[in-house]
DNA sequence: CATTGACACTTCGTGCCCAGAGTGTCAAAA
DNA sequence: TTTTGACACTCTGGGCACGAAGTGTCAATG
């Protein structure tokens, strides 16, 4: 890692916490430069603006969950153990995070707005990676998918959905572990073969 | 149905095209007396304020739309079939319309600040209703809940939360019946009765 | 008796100004 | 070379005035 990596991280370390705390428009660059030790002006050594600060910040957020959530479906065992992993790597890095803020909805739009690019891109990594994860586990016939005649991409979406409305409906409380789990719990039950049906392979 | 009656149901029938039109704000006591073909000093004949003519709107919207989902629910039919048709006609009466006003969001949240009571008390019924069909059929052994480790409520709660996450994501375009009719394929696999499991009953 | 035109009151949007705060830059200091 | 204090510029929010638009009411009308 070079110096100016090291400067970078030490800046979005401090800056993350912050913007979380205070919202994006309540924060400063004093702020930060409060919170990271260092003269206002310095950030501007390293970042453009505020909007940069924020971009990478965001960006560094989501690049860091992405790979923990893909080396949670790259583990051992079975497929929705391992989605079941990923989702609640998903929400406790990115999505509780943002939604415990008091400042939740204005984060939301200003990252909208400026790392739009970012999030989507994550978040359709994120429904290509479960896609994958169910296509190999139906070509091995751990699951089947004929019975709810899906898709894996299909399935991947209805996950997704799923996490963003029990999300919505139940906030970032600790039910929302609950109630994601019953529902992996379903899809488990959903596309279970059937004992007669052996492997394809 | 008495006189007055009529005149509010007519009122309400010219009203709130023009409240999705427009959205509250930009909507006037002059546009709605005008679409209704009266002026608009007999709008306060029938109703107090704008609010309250907002609020009986929302308040017949939701009734009218409860009335058909239960009517749906009561239908023949298996129980995901009925749960189907309801969840298709809620979304058809009142998510479809408002979601398809260019002012959603404005509408959503004066009718959260004006009849947050009605619309909640609407999402909660559905929620019972739901509960209900889901334990009838578990009673009478057309589902297991048992699979899944889920009650009829939990259940119903994760349908609700996923018609909204679907709604979220895929916006009011065609797809949203597609992803819905998908994930109610997916409870129908989920909680099938085992094949060796006879009724209780 | 139902309806409405007209009236009074309130709210809302606009423009303007100003002061304070915050951003981005640069020459000087460490 | 790296860091920062200080400077200039911009932006925001609040206060105020004013005209337009909208709301709610009531006496007059058909």
């Amino acid at each position: 890692m070079t110096a100016t990596d090291q400067k970078t991280t030490h800046i979005l370390d401090a800056a993350l916490p912050v913007f979380v705390r205070f919202g994006f428009r309540k924060t400063t660059m004093a702020d930060i430069a409060r919170a990271a030790g260092i003269s206002r002006a310095s950030l501007y050594l390293s970042f453009n603006s505020k909007e940069d600060l924020f971009r990478a910040g965001s960006a560094r957020a989501h690049r860091q969950a992405m790979a923990e959530v893909e080396a949670a479906l790259r583990r051992q065992g079975s497929v929705f153990d391992r989605i079941e992993a990923a989702i609640a790597t998903f929400q406790r890095e990115l999505i509780v995070p943002l939604g415990a803020s008091a400042d939740a909805r204005e984060l939301f739009e200003t990252n909208m707005a400026l790392a739009a690019d970012i999030t989507l891109e994550a978040r359709a990594r994120f429904l290509d990676l479960l896609s994958l994860a169910l296509r190999d586990a139906a070509d091995e016939g751990e699951i089947d998918l004929g019975a709810v005649g899906a898709q894996p991409t299909d399935l991947a979406g209805i996950i997704l959905a799923a996490m963003s409305g029990i999300k919505e409906i139940r906030g970032v409380e600790p039910g929302l572990g609950d109630d994601t789990r019953l529902f992996v719990r379903l899809l488990r039950a959903a596309v279970a073969p059937s004992p007669t049906a052996g492997k394809p392979a």
